[in-house]
DNA sequence: AATTATTATCGTAATATTGCGATGTAAAGA
DNA sequence: TCTTTACATCGCAATATTACGATAATAATT
């Protein structure tokens, strides 16, 4: 145990579940916010911006990276990141497909 | 180590991340989907439906009512559950906020 | 060439999550 | 009352995640 069972649900819903997952971390929501916000390109910055030792901070872009959510260029000793925007508004267009689901009448609800 | 180092982000950063935490497994995905989409008000029939233990469906059916995303009403010796609609449009216009930054152009970004 | 800066990766400890059998509880039905 | 049904909760084992120090890799700087 302690292994999701991933077979017996659909690929929409598994893809949907590690989208949201990848999601589900504040350092990963910050660190996202965090780019989004900058000008410029940031990397090591992040390390002093949150309050994370630098291998945690990598581990976490490795995760947002493995989703395609961003892209890390190398420039010069550093690495540039930034957001895939086009996969960043599909993301958005699943999610939103997701709760505009109608959400059927029940009988027992308020 | 192992433990979320929660008091160094936002709360909007904890927020959003708990949000999105619980929809982060395909099993609340999937519970999610069944209990929009059908007309009556099901419970057990998430045991069957799924092909999961009836304790893991209740585990996943608690985190899902912890966040106030569904209710259960006892209708006499069963459950009944729904969405809390006007949470899950909140939820929704959350993470629209979020994904609705205007994304800062990077000199490095193709 | 040696040093420094920046990032990635490895290994590991602490903690969390997932899943399920067993058991408890409360209501319905026999 | 006894049994059955429908859930919730407990306790546990397996696995995953989070965090970080140490170290490796690479490029710039001296």
């Amino acid at each position: 145990m302690g292994l999701t069972k991933s077979e017996i649900f659909t690929n929409e819903q598994n893809r949907l579940a590690s989208l949201f997952k990848v999601l589900g971390h504040p350092a990963r929501v910050a660190i996202l916010q965090y780019i989004i916000n900058q000008k410029a390109c940031i990397c090591n910055d992040l390390v002093d911006e949150l309050g994370l030792a630098q291998a945690t901070i990598s581990q976490h872009l490795k995760e947002l990276k493995n989703m395609g959510i961003i892209q890390g260029t190398i420039e010069g000793k550093s690495v540039c990141y930034c957001i895939d925007e086009k996969l960043w508004k599909q993301i958005q267009a699943e999610f939103n497909v997701f709760f505009n689901q109608e959400v059927k009448v029940n009988s027992c609800c308020p």
